[in-house]
DNA sequence: ACATGATCAGCT
DNA sequence: GCTGATCATGTC
């Protein structure tokens, strides 16, 4: 009889367990076991010689139930890097690996992908896209990272086009990593021209059995493909990897932020350096993460300040709310007059403007003028936004929703005031208030299907509609041809949010919403309402100012001890009782300020405290917050936290590595 | 995660 | 004393 030790689809004692059986299984086979008295998947890790059994355990080890013959097995390079992340994110390996895995189909579909046209590029590089490529070929078949540091519209995807070109001539495979699914059609189609790989994308909407047969079909063929993908497309069974790119790699969706809270533009490093491959990580807006190492080594480090047409970036200017004071009846509020006559000025021309607002909706929350009473959720200690379409009250995080009541519940006040703007009023405003205006809203709320999104993109670019408005969906990869004028509203909140990456994703949106305007003209424009004009950030963007920002930037990093100087990390506490909650939170977080003062002096404690929203559909959240001098101590300060806290059951505790925002 | 057994409020 | 709800505990 041999032992085996599996990782099993199941949370606890890290899913590691052991089983015993008359066959001979190979690392990564998918097995059936018994646990407890229900049957669930297993892949089988090594084997264990009885000698090495732990015989005190106390367990009675049960028998494989079954392979089945007809699952997909993982190879050892792609578990070793699977086992590697699960590691790393603290998160059950057994868990993780039937979270990626499709559900297994009873009869695969064949999977349908044409290959590419391979066309010769219909114009010729620029000398910046000429030395971004000479300084990363060298490196085509071996393990290095490089920054490509392009200005929107600067022609990243021709660079991309000419190494995944390389990597085909060497018979290797590649990755291509995307933000979202919402810029995919344009770039999968240009890719199609130009490439002779076979092409697969992977993101949300393709099916369950579409995945089971991609899963299934990977390296059985000759020809090299190339994954065109969402983050999860890193943990498909890819072998032969020559290139890996991560396009956008600031992006923030890069971040998973449930189940095992993965980044995976540094795991696309890693997996890089497994299969020895290069990895570009390209973005206009580098993260300081990604700028921070790779731009003292020349080596690493391309930029593209240029347009490769003869068009500027646009012309950036802010404009002071503090000056002209719009009454809240106004019609034109929450628009600065000036604002309105342009778009005017614009749909006059027959050219098209686009509108950025981070928010949904038409009103933020509303307020009785009697009392001050604030409509809050049932469920969430958040106010509810109103919805004029609809005219109703409703939840951003839980799906409650009640009509909006004719008074207020409280005092019976009849006048109930509107605070705050979204997409839903801004649209309501320039319809009414602009000649000529043909307004499309561009946002979550609006936008339910992939068809939804690809209509009222095409509608525009046919100049159907002539004014877009819409949220961070808008600020990413389109590419409008008559659009030169960019107005965007209520960045103060942004910049204003309670998080230290909030300057840079304030940069980072506002250079990303300005790469819409112009881009076929030598007028664009992107107007700012503000009411902090002297911020410092609005200059170098202006200015496209990405190394005096990276200055400032990372010397606040520096004197806060905050990334890239510090390695973070954020445990959550989530429960329905919420004494519990903050109970075991001030528990745990005894506990970890003890055993840092006696045996982590490299690791900081940083409060036990609700978050940002404690109560979300009925459930509270707190974190703890954990600041390391460097990776290792925060790997074995995590790990003999969780081995020596006290469990409870009954409460939710989820370890973040590396978080993206902290709330 | 999920099944099981213990404990407990609300009720005939 | 019954019943459904909630809680605490164990799983190779």
């Amino acid at each position: 009889v041999r032992y085996y030790r599996v990782a099993a689809n199941t949370p606890f004692n890290n899913s590691l367990l052991t089983y015993k059986s008359q066959e001979i299984f190979n690392l990564g086979d998918i097995v059936q076991v018994t646990v407890g008295k229900r049957s669930i998947k297993a892949c089988i890790l090594n084997e264990v010689k009885s000698d090495e059994l732990e015989s005190d355990s106390g367990f009675e080890i049960k028998e494989v139930e079954k392979i089945d013959d007809d699952l997909f097995s993982f190879s050892k390079d792609h578990l070793d890097f699977l086992t590697w992340a699960a590691k790393y994110y603290h998160y059950p390996l057994g868990q993780h690996l039937f979270d990626i895995l499709p559900k297994a189909m009873k009869r695969a579909p064949k999977i349908k992908s044409e290959l590419g046209k391979n066309k010769d590029l219909s114009y010729d590089l620029t000398d910046e896209q000429k030395e971004a490529l000479c300084k990363i070929r060298p490196s085509i078949n071996k393990f290095d990272k490089f920054l490509l540091h392009g200005v929107t519209g600067s022609g990243k995807t021709s660079v991309y086009i000419e190494l995944l070109k390389d990597s085909f001539e060497n018979k290797k495979n590649a990755l291509l990593l995307i933000p979202e699914i919402n810029l995919t059609p344009g770039l999968i189609n240009t890719l199609r021209e130009y490439l002779p790989y076979q092409i697969h994308s992977y993101h949300s909407a393709v099916t369950n059995s579409q995945r089971d047969a991609l899963w299934r079909c990977l390296n059985k063929e000759d020809t090299p493909y190339l994954i065109v993908g969402v983050r999860s497309s890193l943990f498909l069974p890819m072998e032969n990897l020559g290139m890996i790119i991560v396009d956008e790699e600031h992006d923030g969706s890069y971040k998973q932020s449930d189940r095992m809270c993965y980044n995976a533009r540094d795991l696309a490093i890693k997996k890089a350096h497994m299969s020895g491959c290069p990895v570009v990580l390209a973005s206009a807006t580098p993260s300081l993460e990604t700028f921070f190492p790779c731009h003292e080594k020349d080596r690493q480090y391309a930029s593209m300040k240029k347009r490769p047409s003869t068009f500027n970036l646009p012309e950036i200017i802010l404009r002071d709310k503090r000056v002209e004071q719009v009454g809240f009846d106004d019609l034109a509020w929450p628009f600065l007059k000036e604002s309105l006559d342009e778009i005017q000025e614009v749909i006059n021309k027959g050219e098209q403007a686009v509108i950025f607002v981070n928010r949904l909706g038409f009103a933020n929350y509303i307020q009785c003028h009697g009392c001050g009473h604030c409509f809050e959720c049932k469920n969430c200690s958040l106010s509810l936004k109103y919805y004029k379409s609809k005219n109703r009250l409703g939840c951003q995080t839980c799906d409650y929703s009640t009509p909006l009541p004719p008074s207020c519940p409280q005092c019976g006040n009849l006048k109930l005031l509107q605070k705050g703007y979204g997409t839903e009023k801004l649209e309501e405003v320039i319809t009414s208030v602009i000649k000529g205006a043909r307004v499309a809203r561009f946002d979550r709320d609006h936008i339910k299907t992939f068809n939804k999104l690809t209509s009222i993109l095409d509608d525009f670019n046919k100049g159907e509609s002539n004014i877009l408005i819409g949220t961070q969906m808008l600020s990413k990869g389109h590419n409008f041809k008559n659009v030169n004028y960019v107005l965007v509203m209520g960045i103060d909140s942004q910049l204003n949010f309670p998080d230290f990456r909030s300057s840079e994703n304030t940069y980072q949106l506002l250079t990303q919403i300005s790469g819409r305007s112009g881009r076929f003209s030598n007028y664009g424009k992107v107007v700012v309402e503000t009411f902090d004009p002297e911020n410092k950030i609005f200059n170098l963007i202006k200015e496209n100012n990405f190394s005096d920002f990276y200055k400032n930037e990372i010397l606040v990093r520096k004197t806060l001890n905050l990334p890239p100087f510090s390695k973070m990390c954020t445990l959550y506490i989530t429960g329905k009782n919420q004494n519990k909650v903050s109970s075991y939170s001030i528990e745990i977080e005894k506990l970890a300020k003890n055993l840092s003062a006696q045996h982590f002096k490299r690791i900081d404690v940083l409060g036990a405290r609700p978050t940002f929203v404690e109560k979300r559909a009925n459930k509270f959240t707190w974190l703890i917050l954990i600041r390391s001098a460097d990776v290792a101590s925060l790997h074995n300060f995590i790990n003999t936290l969780e081995n020596n806290r006290k469990k409870e059951y009954s409460l939710g505790f989820k370890v973040d590595i590396d978080p993206q925002v902290i709330l």
